[in-house]
DNA sequence: TTGAAAGCGCTAACAA
DNA sequence: TTGTTAGCGCTTTCAA
């Protein structure tokens, strides 16, 4: 049986009340009362019962993070990265997570609502927003703090960290374009992504600023997958006039693109331009290295969950919704036009 | 604010007690009463507090999940396995998932404290087990549930499934030496690992049993991430004598592996034989795919989680220990020896 | 079949 | 500076 703050208590010929303000610093305890239960405390391995500590206040202590993952073998390196940062943040500031895994759907929503009204948790965390992010909407609708990597196309205030995909892609097209190709394909994210259409809005600029058209067959919805960028990097390159450079909407489909033309005995750097979105860590060290738009997701992640621990404990945000510039590193998976 | 108990009974003109009783189904609650409340409840939207819900009962409903992360951008695709298992299961069984991240070390500790003294959780699993394993050895003594992935060559009694990695390597290095492979490099796994201790000893065992030599500069400890497995296979390559095949702890070194030879323009599966050990999602895209030993991470994942389950609600275990063979897959980037 | 009362372990208002 | 008392929302004796 674990010690209690009774067990404690008895023991020093103190009250409850008195030991529970020693442990908590209250200053008005004396000093050697205070001293004597801490030492009893730490002698008698006293360790707080949290989920009574709990039952009073509002306050859980502990953020949630649902993961929408997208089949039983998922596995997206950058959630791992998103976890490690919202996991160490949570860790480092004596918060609890919580977690679930869903498939985005109708069940994701029962999820949720387990989360906001069995009051487990004081707040939540999303990424991968959706254009219509019904997550988002029922939060916001019932008061419940989150804060999102990500935006949303609803008419919905709430604090949000995101990275100006708009901006990646210029960067993208740019490097291309400087490079001499023409014939760029573009293996979007999923269409309900928010973040397919923030870059397809910077992809479409880009290419009308220089001229290049969109040839709607080089144009294809992958799942972020490096079994869809493989199978996607195959048609394309099976094409009739196949592209001679694709972008990816994350590295992982660039990988699977890469694998496909080397596949077909292609050079990638050479006879394909490939280009990712992300930088997450296996790129670097992918063959050819691949060039990409890497965005800070663990940074982001750390952030977002300080930004709801703030939001909790009502002190001031520095910005409540900030957009991130990504950056492009040139690897060799991308070459002038032969 | 939530609806509680309280007003369904006074909305009801009723006991707390008897709405309780009610909701849970009991026996001495008139059908009409139940019906009643049923009613209530769904319309004005009740949800207990879980909160206080365990606060009495000694359940939490609840499992923890330590993650031992290597580094802020850990992104290893066996971790994401593993969390998809395991969080579906959990939620699928009603239990909620509380999980932290930590890096192996003294600090790592600590949270298995936070989370076994703190009554946080009813159970946590353990994986990527180690030799001396710290955490198995405190959970254990403090008579805490836990089931693992994995073993340890501490002498404790606990309840685990493990992929036999000694029976891994025998299959590997069978395939190899098949192939006519006989200067075979390993980059193992890290040796603090419980897992490097089996493999290597069936390593040990193959290799003695086709009469091949193991050659010490073949042989190094890596981190198990794809940048390791980069310089590793680079460090072997660069070699005097360097190896025909290399075999690497897992599909991430192994793809590192690769990328190095391949960047010395070398053709895998034809200069260099590379095999690795996980068959993650990403190994069948890569170019060339990888030969590679599988272990059903994910169905381990499902399987742990349930096993834990039953512990806690005293249902009996089918197999306490489970053994379970893993399977070569055979892909292109394992050759004969030219 | 229902309700009153106690209590899970802790914190906090109020009194001494 | 310390203790008494009440109460967080729920479950569970025990009595009516």
């Amino acid at each position: 049986m674990p010690i209690r703050l009774k067990d404690l208590a008895a023991e020093l010929n103190l009250s409850v009340t008195t030991v529970s303000r020693a442990l908590a610093d209250y200053d008005d305890v004396s000093p050697r009362t205070r001293q004597r239960v801490r030492q009893a405390a730490e002698v008698m391995g006293y360790v707080p019962d949290i989920t009574a500590q709990r039952l009073q206040g509002q306050r859980k202590n502990a953020l949630g993070f649902i993961i929408p993952t997208f089949g039983p073998r998922f596995s997206d390196p950058f959630f791992s990265e998103i976890l490690a940062g919202i996991g160490n943040e949570t860790g480092r500031q004596g918060y609890d997570l919580l977690i679930s895994t869903v498939a985005p759907g109708p069940q994701e929503l029962e999820v949720y609502h387990r989360y906001v009204f069995g009051r487990r948790v004081d707040g939540l965390l999303a990424v991968r927003t959706r254009r219509q992010d019904q997550r988002l909407a029922f939060l916001i609708e019932n008061n419940f703090p989150v804060v999102a990597f990500g935006r949303t196309e609803l008419p919905l205030s709430f604090p949000w960290i995101d990275v100006d995909g708009a901006h990646g892609l210029h960067l993208v097209v740019d490097h291309l374009v400087q490079l001499g190709h023409r014939r760029i394909a573009y293996a979007r994210p999923p269409e309900e992504l928010m973040f397919d259409a923030e870059r397809w809005r910077g992809f479409e600029d880009a290419l009308a600023h220089y001229g290049v058209p969109i040839v709607a067959d080089l144009i294809r919805h992958g799942d972020l997958t490096q079994a869809s960028g493989f199978r996607l990097g195959g048609d394309l390159l099976d094409l009739a006039e196949p592209p001679t450079a694709v972008i990816s909407g994350n590295d992982l489909m660039a990988l699977g693109v890469m694998a496909a033309a080397q596949g077909r005995g292609m050079e990638v750097g050479r006879d394909l331009s490939v280009i990712g979105f992300d930088d997450v860590t296996s790129s670097e060290h992918a063959h050819p290295p691949l060039t990409t738009v890497r965005q800070p997701i663990y940074h982001i992640a750390t952030t977002i969950t300080d930004m709801l621990i703030k939001i909790l404990k009502d002190e001031p945000l520095q910005e409540r919704q900030r957009l991130v510039a990504p950056e492009l590193v040139l690897r060799e998976s991308t070459g002038p036009l032969l």
